[in-house]
DNA sequence: ATTATCTATAGATCTATAGATAATGC
DNA sequence: ATTATCTATAGATCTATAGATAATGC
């Protein structure tokens, strides 16, 4: 059965944003072509007329996932009230982010398995982490771009790692107090600027 | 072939430590049971008589390679001439630990995937990960524990973040900028006890 | 508007691999 | 503990076809 070629560009999109949210929430092992296709409306054969390989899809759709995510983290920031970097860090290091890796942050969700990808897909996350950085970057303040550039690389790696933690965990308490003592910290740090 | 008690014993700890190996390398999906035994000698009918089931190995292997990693670190305090958090930073943000996750920290490796882990799994996380903050604790300055322990918790947030990040890019460079970045920022944190 | 062509999709199938089990041997 | 086997599942390929697009004719 054919199909336009706005119709195309629609499954095209669907097929990726099925699969940014699953890979994040099952990794990019847990999920299967078939599955996102099925999710996506269509069978599991038409697959290969949009994406070359499975490896193809995990760039495409990482790429995707990260571009959002940046978009989401720029608009929390510059919408903010008072600090952007509080805003941030009150929007990620939360429960609700925790619960829902598949709307939330790729490396978190997947930051072990992105080291495992070939090249292709790293390339990918490496210019989004730089751009990510970048935007970063320009919320933070600071007296010279190197010392800002710094404290947007540090920040995010405690972001990162409050999250990785927190998740790993069963115990829920420990869960939450991991989130609050991480975004203390960070709240400090911006104090002692 | 049967085999006496001892070297039972042996061949279950030749399978714990391939696949603790392994595991953080790879990922829980990246290698199978029958590679773990071939890697232990032994062939893949063998290892139903030593654990139940993969996830059960998943469960023991991660057991292993945390308290494996809390000797380490503990070590790595303890014989410090100078700050002991120093020399564990020292020795976890490091190019060395970035290219060897077999034999580093699972968090960094496998935290994504300890998160969608049954909860057999994320128990023996959880006790693993409350014991080392509580030792990294014991070396870290400050008045009450309740500040100590918060010290604990976004140092270690940190240092995973950190290698998190930078496995995940392709850019060498920028992932040494990330080491050393979230390094410097680590240690001044500790410098304005 | 008709005709011919092109192509995205469905559905079936192939191949490899994984975890798990059963039969056998020592 | 070995060896053989079972079952399920995954990625990938193949073929036919519906129906969109392009070329042609009026």
């Amino acid at each position: 059965m054919r199909v336009s070629r706005e119709r195309m560009v629609e499954h095209r999109e669907k097929i990726l944003s099925s699969a940014a949210k699953r890979f994040r929430e099952r990794g990019f092992e847990g999920i299967g072509v078939a599955e996102v296709m099925k999710e996506a409306g269509l069978t599991h054969g038409g697959f290969y007329g949009h994406f070359a390989s499975k490896e193809d899809l995990i760039a495409c759709a990482t790429e995707r996932a990260m571009s959002d995510s940046a978009a989401r983290w720029e608009r929390v920031m510059t919408e903010a009230k008072g600090d952007p970097l509080q805003a941030l860090t009150e929007n990620y290091l939360t429960l609700r982010h925790c619960k829902d890796p598949g709307a939330g942050c790729l490396f978190p969700s997947l930051g072990g398995e992105l080291a495992r990808q070939p090249v292709t897909v790293r390339r990918v996350v490496t210019e989004g982490l730089q751009r990510f950085i970048q935007t970063l970057e320009g919320f933070i303040p600071g007296r010279g771009e190197v010392v800002r550039r710094k404290r947007a690389i540090a920040a995010y790696a405690s972001l990162v790692g409050g999250l990785v933690l927190a998740r790993s965990t069963a115990d829920s308490a420990l869960a939450e107090e991991i989130l609050d003592t991480v975004a203390e910290s960070l709240s400090h740090s911006v104090a002692s600027v």
